[in-house]
RNA sequence: GCCCUUAUAGCUCAGUGGUAGAGCAACCGCCUUGUAAGCGGUAGGUCGUGGGUUCAAAUCCUACUGGGGGCACCA
């Protein structure tokens, strides 16, 4: 396709008209050219430009026309709600990473009905085709403006703005909006491809202190296909969702008397044990210790730690004997406790003690959502006591052993984000730059490249976060690593030093997926709950197609739990079709299917997840490659 | 915590002012099974909880609790 002639005209860089160019470019449609750029920016179409500076055309299929639609689909419902609803107030409505928002303020509360007629009403003010029309008032202008048409939040936008900003206002029929823009050239370029979602809360400027507003929000894609494939995408999110996932494969349950906290079920704990089995190997591997600290301890060794002051608001406490405790919602603390015990040499050093702690944070209820957030999880947590020298090395290790951890559950694509020193912090400068410049060693001694997230951290320390990408491309921030050089003071741990004296240790807090509830959640969603061979709490079924195989599937069964395999038995008096089905359904990744030929041959017939093929082989062989698979936990065992 | 929304059988859902329903699951029986649902029967619900309106409430109003979508929060 060429654009030569389209963008010759552009690159005079005076206003045109849509027509202008439709009329002499044989290659695009009037719609297909939305905006243009000029020095990197996007600009409207018909903005005038100074000079003979070159600009090119943004066009539909460019992905920088997808932000463009989706602010003018914004605009078109404000549009709509304006005309539907004439006493509401605009806020504010940009695009967004998924689709769109505006923010609205009216007596009416829109309830779904209303989003059926607010959307219908967006189709028809795509089809009036009305030409945008950018507009630049002055600012008494623009005030009156507001008052004369009840928009008190845009008058406060314009107040908020520099006395000599630039006012624009975009015109589209009989509507008018504060708008910086950029906008397409009218109301018909933006098509059919969009849909409203839903309603919610949100407050005016994010602010819990301002008036909540009525959010409208939807998604707008550049054409049809687009917009289907979204929807399959969503149904597909659906469809992994956890919390579906942990009731059909019966691995945990909610009810209201605990909120926020699991019910694990045998088959959901089974996987929770695996888990920490798997963390204890490798952390064994890596020369950790591990210890277990109290639950709960006196409420004046969190007011010493600064938990109290900085986090008491999320902490649950108790009391008894007219003594008031704290139920941990970290680990440091206690950890700190087993270091303080026994006095340390600087050759006890690094000292790496993990604690798969279970720790209890007050949430407020809004925030809660599955095993994602919750209120009482276990974190696999290690604190790492060392000199600062050993600090860099320390942090590297860290970063090998997540990486090669997320591997095995099949998370190759691995973000680092690097949180410095935040405005609220503790200690020198000194001590911030020797402890940014050691992580940053680290990180980069590992030959990882990350993104820096400027004045994100603790306020102890800075620190690293690990963002893992999962099969949907959603992003989840699980593992981190923060340098502590704040804690080990305060609760007074030290070492005694080659010159003899003591010395505060290094405290790096270090966690590897974060939660193992959350963790869990993510992996249910990240194979759709096709758990691999070695993680999947029930790997094997053992189905028989007649009563006649009966002890042959018995003993096969018992002959592979023995061995270590988690295998479960279906004698019962069914079709094998509906056995298969079903373990099919509960996601079983393999299915021994036995009958009287197998039984007489010595063999078993092999069902594996994923596997369009049912191959037979002798009972011997397959129980080897069964145990060799979980052993190296291998996500199948009989691969294609 | 805030806004909206929602709560009917183990699960998925129907029922919008007048005698609580379906499918699946469970249980019992028949069938004796060859790779994703064989057939028949039985049982199962103070319609989340508390108030209120009404001759009459699963249905309307209200408060609370839990869930969902967002906002805020995420040390």
């Amino acid at each position: 396709m060429s654009r030569g002639p389209l963008i010759a005209l552009i690159r005079q860089g005076s206003p045109m008209s849509l027509t202008t160019i439709a009329s002499r470019s044989a290659s695009h449609s009037p719609k297909d050219v939305l905006a243009r750029r000029v020095n990197g920016i996007i600009i409207d179409l018909t903005t005038p430009t100074s000079g003979d500076r070159p600009s090119d055309p943004v066009c539909r299929a460019d992905a920088d026309a997808l932000p463009l639609l989706r602010h003018d689909t914004a605009h078109v419902l404000a549009q709509a709600v304006s005309e539907l609803f004439s006493d509401t107030a605009l806020a504010t409505g940009p695009a967004t990473e998924h689709g769109f928002f505006y923010d609205f303020a009216a007596e009416h509360t829109f309830t779904d009905d209303d989003l059926v007629r607010i959307e219908a009403r967006m189709h028809e003010i795509v089809d009036r085709d009305e030409t945008i029309v950018r507009e630049e008032w002055d600012r008494e202008t623009a005030l009156s403006w507001c008052r004369e048409n009840g928009q008190p939040y845009k008058a406060e936008i314009i107040r908020s703005l520099p006395a000599d900003a630039v006012l624009s206002f975009y015109r589209q029929g009989g509507f008018v909006d504060l708008c910086r823009g950029p906008h397409l050239a009218s109301t018909g370029q933006i098509g059919h491809a969009f849909r409203l979602l839903g309603t919610a809360g949100a407050y005016w400027k994010g602010d819990r202190n301002n008036p909540m507003l009525q959010r409208i929000h939807g998604t707008a894609c550049r054409d049809a296909d687009e917009l289907a494939a979204w929807e399959r995408c969503q149904e597909e999110a659906a469809r992994r969702d956890h919390r579906r996932l942990g009731r059909e494969m019966d691995l945990f349950h909610f009810q209201p008397e605990a909120p926020g906290a699991v019910f694990w079920h045998p088959n959901g704990w089974t996987l929770f044990q695996t888990l920490l089995a798997y963390l204890r190997e490798r952390q064994q591997a890596e020369n950790y210790v591990e210890i277990n600290t109290p639950d709960i301890m006196d409420l004046s060794l969190w007011q010493t730690s600064g938990h109290w002051e900085k986090f008491g608001e999320n902490m649950f406490t108790t009391e008894t004997e007219g003594r008031t405790y704290a139920i941990k919602p970290m680990n440091c603390p206690g950890g700190v406790q087993v270091f303080r015990h026994g006095l340390k040499s600087y050759r006890d050093l690094p000292l790496r003690m993990a604690e798969f702690g279970k720790v209890h944070r007050f949430e407020p209820s809004g925030a809660l959502h599955g095993l994602m957030r919750v209120r009482a999880f276990t974190q696999d947590d290690a604190h790492i006591f060392c000199t600062p020298e050993q600090m860099e090395a320390e942090t590297q290790r860290i970063c090998h052993l997540v990486l090669s951890i997320y591997k095995d559950f099949g998370f190759d694509d691995v973000r680092i984000k690097f949180s410095d020193r935040p405005e609220k912090r503790v200690g020198s400068d000194d001590i911030w730059d020797r402890s940014e410049k050691a992580l940053q060693r680290g990180v980069e001694a590992s030959g990882l490249s990350y993104t820096r997230n400027p004045g994100e951290g603790a306020f102890y320390g800075p620190k690293l976060e690990f963002v893992l990408r999962d099969a949907i491309g959603r992003d989840w921030q699980c593992g981190t690593v923060q340098v502590d050089l704040n804690l080990p003071q305060r609760l007074d741990a030290h070492y005694i030093g080659t010159d003899g004296d003591k010395h505060a240790p290094v405290m790096l807090h270090r966690a590897l997926f974060g939660s193992l509830e959350r963790f869990i959640g993510i992996l249910l969603e990240h194979h759709a709950g096709h758990l691999p061979f070695w993680l999947a709490p029930v790997q094997v079924v053992v189905a028989t197609i007649t009563v006649a195989a009966d002890a042959y599937a018995h003993d096969l069964a018992d002959t592979l739990r023995q061995r270590g395999i988690r295998v479960a038995s279906d004698l019962r008096n069914e079709k094998i079709a509906y056995k298969i089905r079903e373990h099919s359904l509960a996601k079983v990744p393999l299915l021994l299917i036995v009958g009287k030929k197998e039984e007489q041959a010595g063999t078993v017939s092999i069902r594996e997840y994923g596997n369009p093929e049912t191959p037979t082989m002798s009972t011997d062989t397959a129980i080897n490659r069964l145990i060799n698979a979980s052993y190296c936990r291998l996500t199948r065992v009989f691969d294609v």
